[in-house]
RNA sequence: GGUUCCGUAGCUCAGUUGGAUAGAGCAACAGCCUUCUAAGCUGUGGGUCGAGCGUUCGAAUCGCUCCGGAAUCACCA
């Protein structure tokens, strides 16, 4: 049991004992006392005033008093206004040194799923915000005892990786990772990207080639004019608005004008020559891709699966660099088309509606929302059907007690809309379902765009972080007299626990700003920070060894403390708490800024007393049992936010 | 426009089940290495906690109204 508990359990019994009344021991508020006041824990009064029929400070006193009389840990206390400030012993703070910290046993089961990126383009700094959060996450669960199912949705499917196999199919020259250089993912990406470029130059071109015919004298009947009109319409938005659907209705009112045969030559020419742009543009090609797709041509599937293979050869590069691994890969092609069947019983039970056109909805106008397509009139998928699918046939196979969905803040509504449709459906786990919905990471100047290049590339990054990890290494003299391999390692370290930490320590469902233009810090409150410190803990533990001092296994209770050692082990006694905290909130941000004000703590202990040099035996042992433990502390929290840390740096 | 989220120091962030004088880091300035790693430590300056009203012993925290920003509201995923 917690002191804190121990010590509300008896204030309660104190309330009793004097003013013989109940209260209940949840609604207790205990706090640690400010550092600025003497005491260790707070007890506010103030609510208790109604059952004392006292002064605050009466009160205050009385209850002290009788708090002081039945637990032998509290030395002494203070009343300051309302507030009763708690002294524990300096035995009982010693003592924590010895609790030795056991997962907390729990028979949960949680699944959680991150990072889930397409296969269009290499990972940004947006997926190594999701990938370390989904991590993080799951070690903290497990810190917690419970068991953690990491798994990855891959969305490896759809119009955006036709995009890029038509790109590579068309302006490719045939080029591979091999024969290029480049990583498979960031080829692949190129080929997104050069794809965007062509299908502007046609839009441009047919803008162009509008604009022109607007000058040329018509010679169409009316009915000829308004279809003309139509068609102009489109032609101004066709900037913006060309698709599919779009292309295919100027195609067709086109081919009916030029089969009236009334037209004047020029229109002719012109006429054929918008026909000829729009099946050769790009966004029109893709989606005939698409289709080819969906029928299994073979060509098609083979291609598919040459650069889709390019594009995990490179996800499998990054995330092995950023220390992420999946107990288990879904594919959306594999995927897509689960949870049409569950819907169709849906509609057969009456939970959904079927409408004129075949089409499938929910209503949920009754949460509050609108109606939500679940089948098109076709009777094909839509994104949600997918998910229900997923989420139906995950719950089959893990009987998750909670599943975890590590997915953006913009999908806060598709995840809202998800739970409710899966009540609807009668599955009553709907409400085990959390979207553990985390902040974009933005620029100072707003969001990340890819179309504007100012995408924040995840191999670019980590690759920068390596290499200032390097330079200010070098600049301290830090690596001296280690081996090449040694150095490596240490960078890689430095470099990606000041990468991990500026992500983590800010709460995940905040947004957050990162400016490429300042390099993240490797001084303050940063990972590197962190790392260095336990670094110094384990020259100190080494420089024992070599003197032939061996690390006490047990505190000595009799040893005397300073006001910063005291100040050091109540955080560390505080870790226990801290675990549970973070795992409740789901919060990383928790650990970070905890191991933080462990380090800060230490740094100070460091500098104002002497651990080897201490003359005191007692005194010696204790402090370098306290550094130890210290730097277990460290180690811990870092690894529960996914960061290595070194014993030299 | 509807819904949801956010607004704390010049910048990046803590602090929010209501508690004492709102905290860190960066940046700026001033100190501390013949002493266990100076990626450290100490100090100075920097705030209308977006604004107003309310709830109460007490509000950055809760409620209402504004102001400012973001996301979302597809037969896209």
């Amino acid at each position: 049991m917690t002191i804190e508990k121990q010590i509300t359990e008896k204030f309660c019994k104190a309330i009793e004992t004097l003013y013989s009344q109940a209260i209940d021991i949840n609604t207790v508020q205990i706090s640690k006392t400010r550092k600025d006041i003497r005491g260790d824990f707070t007890i506010n009064v103030f609510p208790y005033l109604k059952i004392s029929r006292k002064s605050p400070e009466q009160t205050a006193i009385e209850i002290g008093k009788q708090l002081t009389d039945s637990l032998p840990e509290i030395d002494s206390f203070d009343v300051i206004k309302g507030f009763l400030n708690l002294v524990l012993s300096d035995s009982f703070w010693v003592q924590q040194l010895n609790n030795k910290n056991e997962p907390i046993p729990s028979r949960k089961n949680a699944l959680i799923e991150f990072s889930s990126p397409n296969t269009n383009k290499p990972l940004h700094l947006g997926h190594i915000r999701n990938n370390l959060i989904g991590h993080s996450i799951s070690e903290i669960l497990k810190a917690n005892g419970q068991t953690v199912t990491k798994v990855n949705l891959v969305n490896d499917r759809g119009i955006h990786i036709c995009k890029s196999m038509l790109a590579w199919q068309k302006w490719g020259n045939g080029e591979s990772p091999e024969t290029s250089g480049m990583k498979g993912d960031h080829l692949v990406g190129k080929h997104y990207v050069e794809f965007d470029k062509k299908s502007k130059a046609n839009v441009a071109y047919l803008f162009n080639l509008f604009k022109e015919y607007k000058k040329l004298p018509a010679s169409f009947t009316k009915e000829q004019i308004a279809a003309q009109i139509g068609m102009f319409e489109t032609a101004e938005r066709i900037s913006n608005e060309l698709n599919y659907p779009t292309v295919k209705r100027i195609i067709n009112s086109l081919k009916i004008i030029q089969s009236k045969q009334i037209n004047t030559n020029q229109e002719i020419d012109f006429i054929e020559q918008v026909v000829s742009a729009l099946i050769e543009s790009p966004l029109y090609s893709a989606q005939e891709m698409l289709l080819k797709w969906e029928e299994g041509d073979k060509d098609i599937i083979n291609l598919w699966n040459k650069m889709n293979g390019w594009v995990y050869e490179g996800f499998d590069i990054t995330y092995k660099e950023l220390g992420i691994s999946f107990d288990k890969t879904y594919y959306e092609s594999q995927t897509y088309g689960l949870g049409k069947d569950e819907v169709l019983k849906g509609v057969t039970a009456g939970a959904l509606i079927k409408k004129e056109d075949n089409s499938v909805w929910a209503d949920l106008t009754d949460e509050g929302l609108d109606e939500k397509l679940l089948l098109r009139s076709d009777g094909t998928s839509v994104y949600m059907t997918q998910d229900i699918g997923t989420a139906i046939m995950r719950k089959n196979e893990f009987n998750a007690d909670e599943m975890i969905y590590v997915v953006g803040n913009e999908q806060n509504y598709h995840f809202q809309v998800f739970r409710l449709v899966l009540k609807k459906l009668g599955y009553e786990w709907y409400d085990k379902i959390f979207h553990l919905s985390y902040g974009m990471v933005e620029l100072p100047e707003g969001k990340m765009k890819s179309r504007e290049g100012t995408v924040v590339d995840a191999d670019d990054l980590i690759e920068e972080m390596y290499a200032t990890a390097k330079s200010i290494s070098q600049e301290l003299g830090k690596l001296e007299g280690h081996s090449e391999s040694e150095i490596q390692k240490t960078i890689k370290m430095v470099g990606m626990g000041a990468l991990k930490y500026f992500i983590l320590k800010v709460d995940p469902k905040k947004n957050m700003v990162f400016n490429p233009k300042e390099s993240i810090d490797f001084d303050g409150n940063t990972g590197p920070f962190i790392q260095y410190t336990h670094a110094r803990i384990c020259s100190i533990i080494r420089k024992a060894k070599e003197a032939g001092i061996v690390i006490p296994g047990k505190a000595d209770d009799k040893t005397t403390i300073t006001e910063t050692e005291k100040s050091l082990l109540k955080i560390i006694s505080d870790f226990d708490n801290i675990v549970v905290e973070a795992g409740e909130e789901l919060n990383p941000a928790i650990i970070a800024n905890y191991v933080y004000a462990l380090v800060k703590e230490y740094n100070l202990f460091y500098h104002n007393l002497p651990i080897l040099k201490e003359s005191d035996k007692t005194k010696q042992d204790f402090r370098l049992l306290l550094s130890f433990v210290a730097s277990e502390k460290i180690k811990y929290s870092m690894h529960l936010l996914g960061i290595e840390v070194p014993e030299r740096m």
